[in-house]
DNA sequence: CCGCGGAGTGTTTTT
DNA sequence: CACTCCGCGG
């Protein structure tokens, strides 16, 4: 039996050994959360509960890996513990059940499918096309996704949100009527929807619930206050029964608003739970304290939170946190890099660094800065490798042969013909025959129309790519084949993108079922963006990581530098009309802040890299304020003084 | 009806 | 600046 007092604290300790009923946990940042979780699995495991009816839901896959494969270091039944996203856990269950619930089967569409959806719908409401300032397609998205996460009627979305539509309510409501019965038409599941329906489903089907509530008798959520109402929902409804629920989460780190996360779940869970034991875990074994001085004065300047203080458990002392100052971006990132080298050379790993950033974009300069100097880093946020036009292009072949009524994977690859528009693909759609064969797909096609040929084509493609069933590499090479000249013709970067497209057959080769494939690759996608791979070809070398900050989110690092600290980009432009927007982005703040652990160095650049006119960038109003400022040493760096 | 080129726009974070 | 959308020529 493990020695618990000897690893854990007495708060910590109290969270550990509590085991039955319903259990808040409020845990600051650094306070050893991922700890005690891992710690409570083994504790439960140990006293007889068996390790599949524990389930760990977090916010990453990533997440719960690494919380089980610690936990397994001490006894190897905790890698049999169930966990993973509420999306995926979602998909898992509808998939059993998908028959209870009025689907055969389902594809998931990802945003950008969505959006597509949504686009179709937006086309047959006539009239519009003459409406000047009507929303995109991805606003449209994202008005039509809070709505339903939220449970909020477009109206009141439009309010909060999007002022200047509120005068096409009326058109909106329609189209996400339209893009609700698409949907069902098409048996497709957008990511909203793996939340619907499983709640739908614990709503509806009392026996699936039971079933459920007593094959996973403990349940822990982390990263609570960045659940939405639905995900909130459903951790009540799986915990009703047995009320054995612990949930962590931190009210200060909620930076999910966007998406629909409220952090007053956090307060309303003890009232769905009465008598739930609310424990706190205060002290803080990451950082030193120089570094939570200055979390402790951006947590002093938030309006809204539980009252808090970051005492060090251990540290007391470190380096002075700084603040630099430079010209443009340029400098600030060269500068950055070479202090990376700096630290290297005093014995930090580059696996300790991290340069963290608001927006992908601010760390264009830095990427180069880094290649300059030959530093390896990997790259977390920003644009994903699935969202890339070339991965969705081959991914289609896919799932059309996955699921023959995906739409629009069908009209992605009819129109990566020559000649067909969006016109002509809806034409030829209309036309072929979906449910027969793969191979007599184009038979019933005009033969006299000039794209034929490219048909019968595409159609041999997919009849070979079915043949080389189950052999998902064989398929990836077929299919290569065919797509490799529509790559080198419609991308200036191929050479790139196709390398991209060689990582993605190892991944696709891992999987024996072309559908777990396609639905992983969608709900936990690789997390490592496209740039991650720039091949600088050591291995032996565990390279930086530079990341937005809400990638960075549960990590940490002995040296965190938070670059582009300009009011504008952090808070960032428009989320100023908006006073809970801007308490979010100071909640980002501080999550970047106490990601560091000695090292603490923030820099702002004062000419706009942006586009236009060259302006005067402020320091961000977060670091501006005089109980921050005093307690950082502010330089003015110049690449001047260093040593080239 | 496709596809190209020019104009205009909005610019973020993630499952 | 990068991406989308619109209008025009083929």
């Amino acid at each position: 039996m493990t020695d618990y007092a000897k690893h854990l604290n007495p708060s910590q300790l109290e969270v550990v050994k509590t085991l039955n009923g319903p259990v808040l946990v409020i845990a600051g940042a650094g306070s050893g959360k991922t700890r005690v979780i891992e710690y409570r699995v083994l504790y439960l495991i140990q006293n007889h509960v068996s390790p599949q009816s524990i389930l760990l839901l977090t916010f990453t896959r990533r997440a719960a890996r690494e919380m089980l494969s610690r936990a397994a270091r001490h006894d190897p039944r905790c890698n049999y513990v169930q966990g993973g996203t509420f999306h995926s856990f979602a998909f898992s269950i509808l998939k059993k059940h998908s028959k209870s619930i009025g689907f055969d089967s389902f594809s998931i569409l990802d945003e950008d499918d969505a959006a597509q959806a949504i686009q179709v719908c937006l086309r047959k409401l006539t009239d519009l096309s003459k409406e000047k300032r009507f929303p995109k397609k991805d606003t449209l998205r994202k008005i039509v996704s809070m709505s339903l996460n939220k449970n909020m009627p477009i109206e009141e979305v439009l309010e909060s949100q999007y002022g200047q539509f509120l005068d096409f309510a009326v058109e909106i409501n329609k189209i996400k009527d339209d893009y609700i019965r698409y949907k069902l038409e098409k048996n497709y599941f957008d990511y909203d929807d793996l939340l619907i329906y499983l709640k739908l489903l614990l709503v509806k089907n009392e026996a699936v619930r039971k079933e459920l509530s007593g094959k996973y008798s403990y349940i822990m959520v982390d990263e609570y206050q960045d659940t939405n109402r639905l995900q909130a929902d459903i951790t009540c409804l799986l915990a009703g029964e047995h009320k054995n629920v612990m949930i962590v989460g931190d009210d200060a780190q909620s930076i999910y608003g966007f998406r629909g996360a409220s952090h007053e779940n956090i307060l309303e869970f003890p009232k769905h739970f009465p008598g739930c034991k609310v424990l706190k875990l205060e002290e803080n074994y990451r950082s030193h304290q120089p570094v939570l001085d200055v979390a402790n004065a951006v947590l002093a300047n938030m309006k809204k939170k539980f009252p808090k203080h970051l005492i060090s458990a251990a540290k007391p002392n470190g380096p002075k946190p700084e603040l630099l100052f430079f010209k443009d971006a340029y400098e600030e990132a060269e500068w950055v890099a070479f202090k990376i080298k700096e630290f290297e050379g005093q014995g930090i790993d580059l696996s300790q660094q991290a340069v963290l950033f608001r927006s992908a974009y601010i760390s264009i300069p830095l990427q180069l800065a880094l290649g300059k100097l030959n530093i390896p880093y990997q790259v977390f946020g920003g644009l994903k490798f699935y969202e890339t036009a070339h991965v969705k292009d081959l991914l289609s072949y896919f799932r059309v042969l996955v699921n023959p009524l995906d739409e629009i994977s069908w009209m992605r690859i009819l129109q990566l013909l020559e000649g067909i528009g969006p016109k002509t693909a809806e034409k030829v759609l209309k036309l072929i025959n979906l449910s027969s064969p793969i191979k007599d797909i184009f038979k019933t096609q005009d033969k006299k129309s000039s794209y034929e040929k490219q048909l019968v084509r595409l159609g041999r493609l997919l009849e070979r790519m079915s043949l080389a069933k189950p052999a998902i590499s064989k398929q990836f090479d077929a299919c290569m084949d065919y797509y490799y000249p529509i790559l080198k013709e419609k991308f200036e970067d191929w050479q790139q993108r196709q390398e991209d497209l060689q990582a993605l057959k190892q991944i696709a080769a891992r999987y024996t079922s072309l559908s777990d494939f396609l639905a992983d690759f969608t709900i936990e996608p690789p997390e490592r963006s496209v740039a991650a791979k720039a091949s600088f070809g050591k291995l032996d070398v565990l390279p930086l990581t530079i990341s937005t900050i809400h990638s960075a989110k549960g990590l940490e690092w002995e040296c965190v530098f938070l670059i582009g600290l300009i009011d504008g980009v952090l808070p960032v432009s428009f989320s100023l009309d908006d006073e809970e927007g801007i308490e979010e982005e100071q909640r980002l703040f501080y999550v970047a802040v106490t990601r560091a652990k000695k090292h603490l160095i923030l820099s702002v650049h004062h000419e706009g890299n942006g586009f236009g006119l060259s302006q005067f960038n402020r320091i961000s109003r977060f670091v501006d304020s005089p109980n921050v400022l005093e307690k950082l040493q502010q330089k003015t760096a110049s690449l001047e003084d260093q040593d080239w």
